[in-house]
RNA sequence: GGAGACGUCGCAUAGUUCGGCCUAGUGCACCACCCUGCUAAGGUGGAGAGGGGUUUACACUCCUCCGUGGGUUCAAAUCCCACCGUCUCCGCCA
């Protein structure tokens, strides 16, 4: 939900923001429109209920062989009351339904256009160069016996595995070395729930344009959340925050559940894209004006993690038609796939601003003691996806796989994962 | 899953019998000042959330909020219905 008073102050600047995201921008308009329509009908409605209250009392007050009379007047009154009530309530509806489906106004400097049309803000590191055929993930993760597709498959179907031995501990070794990382920055370790309900739900902003996206449990109405983002959102859901402290950051570890719905066929060998997976998600509620300053400092955490796990790396400032609608910006961390020559992408900072927080009401108190929404920031520090990443680029010839050095005091100290026969 | 009890402005509670002096009282905690005088007590005042109007702002003013949403009524914290949650007991249990 976009600030209402901006709408009045600047509506041109969200009109811009609409633009670049290849949005509407005459919704900007239409809600200009249902605002001014809906205080129009606030008044009308509250000026006719101060009257019904005033009559209230002359009626309680009143001896009883004119209380009648009296009733038949306010029974006049109380109808007229109900029906400036009920165009008030529509014109409120409306209003609510025009301006949620305006997108977060984007920050200057974000490139406008889709997908394709990032700002590459930097890469990092050597591209892995390899004197024998590298093999893809798959391919190491049988020889490690650490990947199982098949039998992922044969249990729940397509776009599921199994981590085994080494892979089931190459997993666990890197959540722990990004916990760390978070407790060491300070972040608050959460362990959230999966299971969301609707209105968290939608309060997050993922029943948009997500929704097909998203597993529904119809018995119990309940939403199976695909990052714990939604979790760590809903956490302070409803809530006056005190940040004179400094700002609140959780680290959520969770499993993940997408459908995956509209990527038949895309990236279908190997663990790239899999219908469950687990993740540690940095979550910030700050001051809007520290918002920025805190989007740049997990992205650094971000690079920091993948810097450890030694790969290589570009950081894209995604284009505002790529945007999900609660985020005013994003970066994106792309690793490089040597077997797929391509960049990868994985992690993702967002910068809500206010935005995420109005939906779920989530404030703190300004010097004044005025009550305003907080900013929310969300980002990842690890997630299945990097084995990809890191089972590549540090492959040897005879299929063994160097362990980053980061990574092996989480592994017991071990160095080399050598293939099982 | 079954039965019962409950949900009030930070916390604790009054109010619900029988709808209308509830514009929701009180205590604790909180803030300012006063008095006292020394890690305290007392006095006075202030102080919830959301939204309109009017303001540069302060202030003022109006409306809404008694778990949530409906309903009955001229009028609902109070009566009715549904839902959510908490507690107690029973049942079941990876």
């Amino acid at each position: 939900m976009i600030d209402p008073q901006i709408l009045r102050d600047n509506p041109q600047a969200v009109r811009k923001s609409q633009e670049a995201r290849g949005a509407s921008v005459s919704l900007v308009d239409d809600a200009v429109a249902a605002d001014s329509a809906r205080r129009s009908a606030i008044g009308e409605f509250e000026s006719l209920r101060a009257e019904q209250n005033a009559f209230g009392k002359t009626v309680a007050a009143a001896p009883k062989e004119e209380k009648p009379a009296l009733v038949a007047q306010a029974q006049e009154l109380s109808a007229r009351v109900k029906a400036a009530q009920q165009v008030a309530a529509d014109a409120e509806v409306e209003f609510t339904t025009i301006v949620g489906s305006i997108a977060n106004p984007i920050i200057d400097g974000v490139p406008a256009g889709g997908e394709e049309d990032f700002t590459l803000l930097r890469e990092v590191g050597e591209k892995a160069t390899f004197d024998f055929e590298p093999r893809d993930h798959v391919e190491i993760g049988e020889l490690l016996k650490a990947i199982d597709i098949t039998r992922g498959t044969k249990v729940s179907g397509s776009r599921f595995y199994f981590l085994s031995g080494i892979g089931a501990r190459l997993e666990i070794a890197l959540m722990n070395m990004a916990l760390d990382k978070a407790l060491a920055e300070g972040f608050i370790p959460l362990i959230t729930p999966t299971l969301v309900r609707p209105e968290i739900m939608a309060g997050t902003g993922f029943l948009g344009e997500h929704a097909d996206e998203i597993y529904y449990l119809p018995a119990d109405d309940l939403y199976l959340t695909g990052t714990s983002e939604v979790a760590l959102a809903g956490f302070h859901s409803d809530e006056i925050l005190d940040l004179e402290k400094g700002s609140l950051r959780y680290a959520g570890w969770s499993t993940c559940y997408r459908r995956e719905a509209g990527s038949a066929g895309k990236d279908n060998r190997g663990i790239l894209r899999v219908h469950q997976f687990n993740k540690l998600e940095m979550f910030s509620y700050v001051l809007p004006e520290d918002a920025e300053a805190e989007h740049e400092r997990l992205v650094a955490y971000q690079e920091s993690m993948l810097q450890a796990c030694g790969l290589s790396y570009r950081v894209i400032d995604v284009a505002a038609g790529d945007l999900g609608s609660s985020a005013a910006r994003k970066f994106d961390i792309e690793a490089w796939v040597p077997t797929q020559g391509a960049y990868r992408e994985l992690t993702s900072t967002s910068n809500c601003t206010t935005y995420q927080a109005r939906r779920l009401d989530i404030r703190y108190r300004t010097e004044s003691g005025k009550t305003t929404p907080v900013a929310t920031l969300n980002g990842t520090l690890a997630t299945t996806r990097w084995l990809v990443a890191i089972l590549e680029t540090h492959q040897q010839a005879d299929g063994s796989v160097r362990v980053p050095e980061a990574l092996r005091p989480y592994l017991g100290g071990l160095s080399v994962l050598e293939p099982v026969r």
